[in-house]
DNA sequence: CCTACCGATCGGTAGG
DNA sequence: CCTACCGATCGGTAGG
């Protein structure tokens, strides 16, 4: 049993770098297996299905994502744009802790049958929910512009962010925290040039956060 | 030869449509037929293998962004900024256009064979320059901050463009242009409140601009 | 564009 | 975790 509980988690960390590389459906259980060093048929000892396994990476990248970014949305003690800078960080934390994970999630849950998909596209819809909120707190507080248009840009910001998970390279020459804090005054200041303004801001989701 | 020629474009048009919705991978040379009402083999008929129908979506959606931002972004006599801000509506607008064609292009060209891939890559990469030298442009045209991070940016606003393709729908609320007046108000002005300045910006990027 | 067919591979099971 | 095996489906071909 605590044997099989690490076999699980090496079949389901196998998958989800292939899946990632090939895509669930190019992916075989043969090819799963041949990188464990096992027959193909001996993976049914310890998965039910092949969807089973994807279902439980996208199980556990959702689990992630929301352990990791929810308390922060929570948080009514911090101005919103200070919470939005630490989700971006959270976020992206999360895709370069575990690549195959994240990528897996938010590539190839397409994949699961239908009442899976239902299940994910709720979770996802209410993450994309909780970004979209800390704009409107942001617009509600006067921190964040009135004109803007929160649910497209939450849809943008997380494409953005998941975009990381993409090209992210561990030998590249950013790190997560660095990446997440140009995402963070990219989207808050933006790209043009304000010469009469103090850059990066003090204290709010500058360069110079966290 | 010429129903021929409308006919590739018949199963290159429902091939696309099927990929966006199942993947490459998922979707059999059989589904394709059937959503043509023809046999599987039939479609041998006209079409050499499947990675050649892939390949064919794939290479005309890169010759469409190509072809609609590529001369844009050359225009030495715009601004940067308002470079940047036609490039985005025009590269949403070829999304909008035919989404299963860019859908494809964007999601299934990992499918390809290595050399094929390889020639994709090649294209995107030279695609990801093009936004990234503007970018460059701007900055050393004094318009936008030169403490950006050119070719992190242009990597997010792509990848916030090509999400579009994930969720737009031609039913939606909002028009590929009201999209990307958006899309380049965040990128240019971000979400921050600026009591001060005037918004939108009078003649670059505002969301007054075309 | 069809019927008939091919070898290969797929996810998965039986029985140990 | 293995060997042996299953029916179904895959992309693709032959021959009309």
């Amino acid at each position: 049993m605590v044997s099989d509980v690490s076999r699980r988690q090496q079949i389901e960390s196998t998958a989800s770098a292939l899946f990632r590389e090939r895509g669930y459906a190019a992916t075989s259980v043969r090819d799963i297996a041949r990188a464990l060093d096992i027959q193909g048929a001996s993976l049914y000892a310890h998965v039910a299905s092949k969807e089973d396994v994807l279902w439980s990476i996208v199980s556990r990248a959702a689990d992630r994502f929301d352990a990791a970014v929810t308390p922060i949305a929570r948080d009514r003690t911090l101005p919103a744009s200070v919470r939005l800078a630490r989700m971006i960080t959270a976020h992206i934390g999360v895709i370069a802790d575990d690549l195959g994970n994240a990528s897996s999630f938010l590539q190839e849950w397409r994949f699961l049958s239908a009442d899976r998909r239902a299940q994910v596209a709720a979770r996802r819809d209410g993450y994309e929910a909780m970004f979209r909120g800390i704009l409107e707190e942001g617009i509600a507080a006067g921190e964040l512009d009135p004109l803007m248009d929160a649910r497209l840009d939450a849809r943008a910001l997380l494409s953005a962010l998941n975009g990381v998970a993409g090209w992210y390279r561990p030998t590249g020459a950013l790190t997560p925290a660095q990446i997440a804090d140009r995402f963070t005054s990219l989207s808050l200041d933006g790209l043009r040039r304000r010469p009469g303004l103090s850059y990066p801001a003090p204290d709010e989701g500058g360069r110079t956060l966290r």
